[in-house]
DNA sequence: ACCTGTCAATACGCTAGTGTATGGTTTTGC
DNA sequence: GCAAAACCATACACTAGCGTATTGACAGGT
């Protein structure tokens, strides 16, 4: 928050963080430049208007959202413990955009805004494939326990973030009861 | 949507349909008001401002939510097959609000209201507290469970509302999976 | 038939935010 | 060191929505 000159990034950012604490219909102009104490000469010079600074902040999230876990799972060898590790992540905010668990909020922005829920549909997808993909080297090959897996995350994670409730250990559970039944 | 005197039950459920069909920012007095065919002097005789009407469309939630599942699952006598109904119940939309899936909205809408987010959280702690004695009944006395399959439905129907994905298969595996492994 | 209370329309001033235009500062490349 | 480019501040006209106040319509009871 020190008085220099900003990024697009530093815009992008500041997004997040707005997102999350006091949700979509936050993300404008000029509430953001006073969060950045700055004014909307500058959000004008960086981005064309409003929806383009959305656009923005979706292309930001959708590179990081699966490269984040895949590349953080990559050098972990045993399948298994890929696995666990998810739950893991999920509290554990591997995925955080600007210091702030981005994903729940956008999720919500999600329901409101086209463009944002499709985002949501491509990085989903391509979790979930990914998912079943770990799922099938571990000879589970029914397809339901990925999707209910995801589902899960995702709950918790809802769950999570109104009480501070915990993500990590019921989804160990669930990992543990459906590798038991192989 | 025929021209006639409105009760604040017609303004609520209003506020529903625009609450999951354009998301929290729409509602406002003169937006509903246009899509009840009628100006906002109706809107400020049956409420004295716009968050009263937040409010009373809370209540109107949080009366019909627990129940509505409670109720249902009532008659049933066989804690197994009320276990399973909970899935079904879930995405043929038992718990509607002016015929149309309120929850998904509304828990998105509670990430940037705290009043909402208050409700919610009564809420899921009531449901998840009946889930836990149903799954007692059933001898499955670990509360991760609990969680976990609550959060797998509240996951479930965030991704089955995004895409035409089924809610009710894979929650079905889901209890299988728990239920063989007592 | 009319009065009374209930509900709806309209007009008003107000606020928060939009996007543009224009001018003022910093940096940066040479 | 200085022009040019990059960045930020401010002022402007405009719109959507708020909440109030006043008036209008219309049904039911007597």
């Amino acid at each position: 928050m020190a008085k220099q000159r900003l990024t697009p990034e530093a815009w992008i950012t500041a997004g997040f963080r707005t997102l999350t604490n006091e949700g979509p219909d936050r993300l404008k102009a000029e509430p953001l430049a006073k969060s950045l104490g700055t004014t909307k000469g500058s959000f004008y010079w960086h981005f064309k208007d409003v929806p383009a600074f959305h656009l923005a902040m979706l292309d930001y999230w959708e590179q990081q959202a699966f490269a984040g876990i895949v590349d953080a799972l990559a050098e972990v060898e045993n399948p298994t413990t890929r696995l666990r590790m998810l739950g893991q992540m999920a509290s554990s905010h591997v995925e955080d955009v600007g210091g702030v668990p981005a994903e729940p909020a956008l999720r919500a922005w999600g329901r409101s805004d086209s463009n944002v829920s499709a985002a949501i549909a491509r990085v989903d997808a391509k979790r979930e494939a990914y998912l079943a993909d770990l799922l099938a080297e571990l000879d589970v090959t029914n397809p339901d326990y990925a999707r209910v897996l995801y589902a899960a995350l995702i709950g918790l994670e809802d769950l999570g973030s109104r009480d501070a409730k915990a993500v990590a250990p019921p989804f160990e559970t669930l990992i543990d009861t459906i590798l038991a039944l192989r």
